[in-house]
Order: C-alpha cells, then structure tokens, then sequence
DNA sequence: CTGAAAGCGCTTACAG
DNA sequence: CTGAAAGCGCTTACAG
C-alpha cells in the first residue's frame, strides 16, 4: 500500500505538503500542485482512512439503524441514503434493530464505535429512549429516535389528499380503516383523514362516515373489510380509505369475494404505494412517499456545516390515482 | 473519550498491559486483568475502532455490494448477512452497484478504502470483469464477481425438486418457462428442470415437455402463458413450471382470465419463494432459497481463520408446496 | 508558500 | 508476567 511518504518522495516534497494538496488547501502553488497529483496518479495512492480517522476524529460514513431492511419501505429509504451519501463519498453502515429498543441500542453503539460522520435512525418503537450521549448528529426518520429530529413523509397531509379525492369522486359513504393509534403514523393519518373530510362534508348533510381501529397488515384489511362491506348495498361505504396499502389489499380481497365490483361498486384507497400496490388488480389508488427526497434530507442535514434543524421537516406525498378509485355510481 | 491510556492510569498498569487484557492476551494475571476490566468498566471505556484499524490494517468490517437493495431477495440476504455479522461483532458497509459494473467497481474501491475484513459482492451483471487488486478476501454472493468463489443456492438442484414434485403429481404434459439462456441463473435453473424430468420420464412415451424461453418478469410470464395456454384442454399443458416466481404469477393470472382453474385444471410452480408468492390465490408453490444459510456461509468463510475456499459452494434449496400445484385431474 | 515535527490511540515485538 | 518504546499513516499548528 502506498502511503503519503512514497508520494512525497517521487513528487520531491514533503509529507505534509501532499497532504494538503490532497485536503485541497489553497495555499499550495499549482506547479506543486501538478506534481504531487501525478505522483498520486502514477503511484495509485489511496489515502489510509483509518490513519485519517484517527487524527481527525470522523470517518466519512454515514450510519443508518432501521427496524427491518427486508421490509421493502426501509429498503427503498436505505437505497436513497446510500445513493445520496455516494455522490458525496460517503459509506454506509447499514444495522437492524429488529423492532427491539435493546438491539436497537447496541447498534447505535457499534455504529457510534466507527466514527461515523452522523446517524441515521428509523426508531425501532414509538420514540424509543436513549441511553446513548454523543457529538455525533443523529436525525430519527419516519419513526422518530428520543428526542432526535425526525424527518418523515407528511402523513397528515397525504391523508389530506386522500380524503380530497374521495370527496371530489363524489363519495359520500365513506369508511376509513386506522392503524393503531398507539403509533404516531396510524394517529397522525387518520386525523388527516378526518379533520380534512370534516371541513369539505360540513355542509352536507348526507355525509355519512366512519372510522375503524386496525393494524397496518393484510387480515386486519380483510377482517374490517368483510364487516364493512356485509351490508346491503344502500348503506355500505361506497368508498374505503385505509392507512396502509396492506389494509387496503386485504379490503379488495374481500370485496372480490363479496362480488362487489372495484371501482364501478365501491373505491378503495390505501398508503404507501407499496410496489404490490402496482401489481394487484385492480390497481391500487396509494399515497406515495418520496423517499428520494426524505433520504436526501437526512443525508444533506448530517453532511452540512450548518447546525442541526431544531424543527421536524417534513416531505411532500403524491396521490397516486390509480384503478381502484373511481366516481360514485350514479344511481 | 477515553483512551487506553485513561484505563492504565485508573488500573495502575501500563497501556500495554491494557491492550493485552483487551485483546484477551493470556499471559495477563488474573489480577491484573481484572484491575483492568474494572477500570474499563467504571470508565466506560470504548477502544478506538480507527487506531485499531492502524496498527492491524483490518476494521472489524465486512462490505456488501448488491445490485439493488431494494430487490426483495438482496434485502433478505443482507438483512441476513448483517445478522450473522453482528453476531461476529462486525459492522456491514452497503453499497449499491446498480446492475451497472463501473459504479460496482467505483463502490467496491470505496469499500476497499474502509479496510474490511471481507467483501461480499452480488454481482452486477453476469461474471463482471475485475480490475482490483486486493489482499481483502472477496466471495461472490448468488451472482458471480469476476472469479471469485461463488456462494449461491443450488438452483440446479431445486429445479430438479420441482421436476420431481410434477412429475409425482401425475402430470405427463408440462411446460417450462425458462429465463434467459444469457444468464448463468437462467441456464441451471432450466438444465436442473429438463435433466431430472428427462430421466423420470425416459421409459415414459406418453410425455409431451415444451420449453419456453422469457424474461424473468411478470410479463412473461403472462404473453408466455397466453400462448402455451390458448390451445385446445386435451391439448395443452396440465402443468407450468416457471424459472421465477414473476412469470409463475403472470401464468396464474392468465390462467384467471381465461377460466382455467388452478390447480384443479392446471399446477403452476414458480422459483424464489418471493413474498408475494404467499400473498396470491391460490398460493403459489416455489422454491424457496436459504438465504440465512447463504448469509451465514458468506460470513464465516470471511471471517474465519481459514484460508479461502477454492470452490463454488451450493446451498440446498426447499421445494415449498402450496395451493397452485396439485394432483393431476382424473379423465 | 513549504517543511519539520508532534501526536491522534492503539498494538506488538522486545527487554527485563 | 509486565512495561517501555516504536510505529501504523495521516493532519495540523508552527517556524521559517
């Protein structure tokens, strides 16, 4: 391996004089400049990062903790902050904390141990505790990590959007399906959802809507569906909005089994836009995160010189309008 | 931070004797190196992975490069992989290649920079060319890189299984969707499939076998099994079997369209064991990969003190059996 | 503008 | 069995 003292030797300078071509200090004359670079070209140096570490403290790598990456949401987030931490040459450390606080904090530990440039956490529970006390910039994203600023999709408005599109569609029946409000996520779609849908329905008298408590998987979808939908046609919801595409999915399962026909019958709307959201037929009407831009965020956030954000930011979601959602049947 | 040298002063020793205890040096007295610990443990002291990495020129790392993270089985797998190094109390780098060899070897230096203990690379495209030069021991993950040692599932041998479990089903008209002949994945697959049903079927005249090159995506699948499924019912094949589980998927829903029934009047089998295989109806039987097995075998061949392996080594694969495929119907 | 030197925190022969 | 010392490759005041 090649170190700064070979560069230094063909170039005819000093050690210390390379490394500051190679930290681009300015205060190097460009004649030096041309021959310390050819030296690094010719000898194929590459820096020791560990030796850099050490002096200064940080490696430049990033370190992201999320609960599951085989979970195909986190995945994408990972594959946005490892793009965007490349570009600006930047590894990843990724770890799971398998949804356990205690995992989660060895992880944190482990990562912490690497020097890393900051942390990117997805908490493993609502607002896990932290033990942990660093200099090191931590941001929580999606599920917010202690008292670390979160950076995450804007549920409530994307809920919002939802609730905007059904009304519009001329649905006046309508069911939303939660997810558990002991999390933040299922709290804060559904009051999007409602508060929304209560300011356009305030005139109208024949709004009629309900809300039912589940969990964010397929049989909690089916389960609730199959309630909703066993009523005679002139009083079931014409439209189902539910707070994840899982929910949504188990729902259009129900209805084909019920012979109830998506949309022309009943509209269904989920969220996530999860890529089964694509493939299922009908396709499923969802509210896309942009995980391009939230993982941009996170990584710009620890990477700049600014100090850290004192607020939560949030991202814009897109409706994605797709078959499953459609006009009310006129009757 | 504490330093070792924070801990000598504490524990009345010298930094060596430190290093020794923390290095589980056995020449240590018993005493002392408790004085140690319990100075460690009272300090709170964490070594300092970058001064480590120095003196041995080895981080307690291990890099992974595959296509595209959010590839449901590359999660899995380093979902997987990441497990099995935390065991080791080993960090994972991701990187993604993005099927694109030149950003693979881009992100394949910048890993090599971090000094790991090991690489695991998925290769990008079929047997991408090397041009690194390393001492870091590097295993090929599913995919071969370069010539590197390949760990994968034995997708020979699972193919055989699914011939088999047809066969024993009855079925004697059976057609095979192939992937492409230009991958390595897509050869053994199809030659485990047509050796084993070839020597089951050798003394059996009444054996009609169709194979059926396409890509490995759902829409294959469908203008594939559009085709083989347009002919007359004593005709056409009483099974499909398929070289992923997108094509089997895409057959099945031709199959729908077309009011052929599964499985009474036609089995359908797939190869991946992806998730959504689990999710349709019927539920699709597959082959489904040992991914922690891959993961653990990739790991420990890394990581241990062995030198490296000069074969392929092949993980067993497990026909799993579900509602697509059935016993072929009785005329 | 350039160089010599100290030192980051650790490990490892080596001497005792 | 333990300690003193060298040195891994780099960066950064400091002197010139």
């Amino acid at each position: 391996m090649k170190t700064v003292r070979d560069v230094a030797t063909k170039a005819g300078v000093s050690v210390g004089t390379v490394s500051k071509v190679l930290s681009n200090n300015p205060t190097v004359k460009p004649a030096l400049r041309d021959r310390v670079l050819t030296a690094v070209a010719d000898l194929g140096y590459k820096p020791n990062m560990a030796a850099r570490a050490l002096r200064t403290n940080r490696l430049n790598i990033l370190g992201l903790v999320v609960p599951d990456i085989s979970n195909p949401f986190f995945a994408q987030l990972a594959k946005n902050i490892e793009a965007e931490a490349a570009q600006q040459a930047h590894m990843v450390m990724l770890a799971n904390s398998d949804d356990d606080p205690d995992v989660e904090a060895r992880q944190i530990e482990g990562l912490l141990a690497q020097m890393p440039k900051g942390l990117i956490v997805v908490g493993s529970v609502d607002q896990s505790k932290v033990s942990i006390q660093t200099e090191v910039p931590i941001v929580s994203v999606d599920r917010r990590y202690g008292d670390y600023k979160l950076i995450s999709a804007d549920h409530e408005a994307g809920s919002a959007l939802v609730a905007e599109h059904l009304f519009q569609l001329g649905h006046r029946r309508i069911a939303y399906i939660s997810g558990p409000q002991s999390t933040e996520v299922g709290r804060l779609r559904r009051k999007g959802f409602c508060d929304r849908l209560q300011q356009l329905a305030l005139a109208d008298a024949t709004m009629k809507f309900q809300i039912v408590e589940g969990h964010f998987d397929y049989a909690s979808g089916e389960d609730i569906g199959r309630r909703l939908l066993s009523e005679r046609a002139e009083l079931r919801p014409t439209a189902i909005a539910a707070a994840s595409d899982q929910q949504a999915i188990g729902a259009l399962r129900v209805a084909r089994d019920l012979g109830i026909d998506v949309p022309t019958d009943l509209s269904i709307v989920g969220f996530d836009d999860i890529t089964l959201a694509n493939l299922v037929v009908p396709r499923l009407t969802s509210v896309s995160q942009n995980t391009v831009e939230i993982a941009r965020m996170a990584v710009r956030t620890l990477l700049s010189e600014k100090p850290m954000p004192t607020e939560d930011q949030f991202v814009e979601t897109i409706l994605c309008a797709r078959g499953s959602s459609g006009a009310v049947a006129i009757k």
